[in-house]
DNA sequence: CTGTTAGCGCCTTCAG
DNA sequence: CTGAAGGCGCTAACAG
């Protein structure tokens, strides 16, 4: 052992101080040589026991972890995906996020998230500077059209498109916004409600304007005249307009919001407002988010599964990965038809002197009936 | 759409096809050495007028993209942060990273989050893992205590605690969650409840432990007799103590939650038991996020504003990263107290008449008092 | 089975 | 001002 007698102090610092040891010192007190330590490390190679175990003493000694950035280096492989995306405000984002974060740990993988790119060129100059750190993108900001993306790679870095606009030609997974738009507006009508005002999201949004166009197209089919108030998909835009609709005359008999986030908020303006949510005025969002759950009156809405779907778009974005070259074939868009989830904020009007006690019992019964969903979604 | 006259119908396909472009392509193309590509393209070091132009105009014609894996290794440095947390549910968490992801943003680093670790020994795998990727750490998991975190690390990784275990000597944020505790416990009481249960978080989790024994100490302090039931810091854990807590004889005045997410679970339970809330019952949360104020009626509870929390610990991590060395300076245990934001859920117990209607005056008034809050927490 | 040798793509002295 | 050369830490052919 001469050489275990060096009695280095450093070393005995546990860690504290010292330069992370490099594989190459790891070889140097196993004596042996670095490829030998690579192979026992990555389990691949023929090794004998022996110099198995010396490696593996060594290692644990100088507490040796290796460095995966210049293994990504030498293999081109990160093993971690980036997450391009517009903002993370609500829980839209969050939830997705969530999703993704499960399958990429199941499948080996690291989330590198990225967000609120204002513009087309800044969300540009964030996936560029992806290179070299992501095996593969999910982009989900709505700035990015396929010039943008095409200029921000230059290799063939596999890309998953989920911002609304599916570039023909390229792997993405579009929610069936405006079949859901008309589901939304069909049910409104078969319970009753005429006077049916749309709180879109913010023009440009590819998301926002093929809801509002299921909305329009719905409207026009029952022959019903249509009204838009302008919203951001923010629980504040959503709250504005709902304090606006408030004092319309005529007053609406239902609203469908282009989201949650914004059917809360409105949701909210209204009950302050002095009107009953459904008596007065129905309520329908879109997206399913955790919270539509919890309000009261729960929200009627359109269900995406939020978190289910991003952890299948991680899973084909892997499998895109592993694809590489050949991947010519996925190049379909997978299409999400959200389902109409039918909560008490959409119950066809009451008669009015029911609706004076706190909680009338049919939404009482319904609050009950969800319940079970609670613990599914959380424990 | 004209990629340049060049004819190359590689680079026509838009980054289809091509690998990407190295430093050295750039060089070669623009008859330099890459020791002047680099140059130019860090901005650093002495370049010609002349020779700047020829490289910038051959790294567009490539569409060259440097590949930051490979210069962290160089550099060694990534400019990237990681943080470990234990999972991704609720709003708490969503609301932190988001905050942190604003301030990462603005300094230039990329956030990669790892999650769901569900004992001490996988959670110090995921932040070896992160040796070489990132610069830095944010360590959010309660698995993580001192031990475990040297066993971690080899080098010298800055990290930041925030788990709730200040390691004595470390860097680290956390929450007074005994003084906060004791906020909680102090408004009841002074608002005239006297039957207080808590619903604690999960035993082991540090932060529980903590609002717990605040709780406890206050609890005495008053002289009244203490309840707690168990929960997991879930909204189904919540839920699921209001229903044993709506049948109990005899009935609590009040319940201290040990967070927001257990508050709201119990409120709809109790709601959905026929307790109104808060003349029956008053209900105090912990954490103050954003469905705090937008569940009816809004909840009371103890603000930390946790974006802000979030955007700072990024911040003194990234200082912490910049000092290196010599930073044993900043080894202190920052502190943050929650602040209590009073709702109608613990409104003082109101005439029975005044409760029937669906939603009484005090209610309405400070629910639009809160309104502009929304605007400047979602715009 | 093991060691040697090239790189991965970039930055950075150090001469010229 | 510019180019050549040596790494960063690791993996992956090759020879022995």
């Amino acid at each position: 052992m001469d050489f275990g007698a060096e009695g280095d102090p450093a070393h005995l610092r546990g860690g504290g101080g010292m330069k992370a040891a490099t594989i190459r010192d790891v070889a140097e007190r196993a004596e042996v040589s670095v490829a030998s330590v690579s192979r026992v490390l990555n389990g691949a190679g023929p090794v004998t026991e022996a110099t198995r175990n010396k490696v593996l003493e060594a290692a644990r000694a100088l507490q040796y972890v290796p460095h995966s950035g210049a293994r990504s280096l030498s293999t081109s492989k990160t093993q971690t995906i980036g997450v391009i995306l517009p903002d993370l405000y609500g829980e839209f984002f969050s939830e997705l996020i969530r999703g993704m974060d499960v399958a990429a740990r199941s499948l080996g993988y690291h989330l590198i998230v990225s967000s609120s790119h204002d513009d087309a060129e800044e969300a540009s100059a964030a996936i560029r500077s992806m290179r070299g750190r992501v095996d593969g993108l999910i982009v989900l900001s709505p700035h990015l059209d396929a010039a943008n993306l095409a200029a921000g790679l230059a290799g063939r870095t596999p890309i998953l498109l989920m911002n609304g606009g599916a570039a023909a030609g390229r792997p993405s997974i579009v929610v069936d916004n405006h079949g859901g738009a008309v589901l939304a507006v069909e049910h409104l009508v078969a319970t009753g409600r005429r006077r049916i005002v749309h709180i879109a999201g913010p023009a440009g949004n590819l998301e926002a304007e093929a809801r509002l166009a299921g909305y329009l197209q719905a409207m026009a089919r029952a022959g019903l005249p249509t009204s838009v108030v302008e919203g951001e998909f923010t629980q504040a835009s959503g709250h504005a307009a709902g304090v606006a609709l408030a004092r319309r005359e005529p007053r609406p008999d239902a609203v469908f919001a282009g989201n949650d986030n914004m059917a809360v908020g409105a949701m909210l303006a209204l009950q302050d407002g002095g009107l009953r949510i459904p008596e007065d005025v129905a309520i329908i969002g879109f997206d399913d988010v955790p919270i539509a759950s919890l309000v009261r009156p729960g929200l009627t809405t359109l269900r995406i599964h939020i978190a289910e779907t991003g952890r299948s778009a991680l899973e084909r974005l892997v499998r895109l990965i592993n694809a590489a070259g050949e991947a010519v074939a996925d190049t379909a868009c997978e299409i999400v038809r959200p389902e109409l989830v039918v909560r008490p904020s959409s119950n066809p009007a009451t008669p009015t002197e029911a609706s004076s006690v706190p909680s009338n019992a049919g939404e009482r019964l319904r609050a009950l009936a969800e319940t079970p969903s609670l613990k599914g979604e959380n424990s």
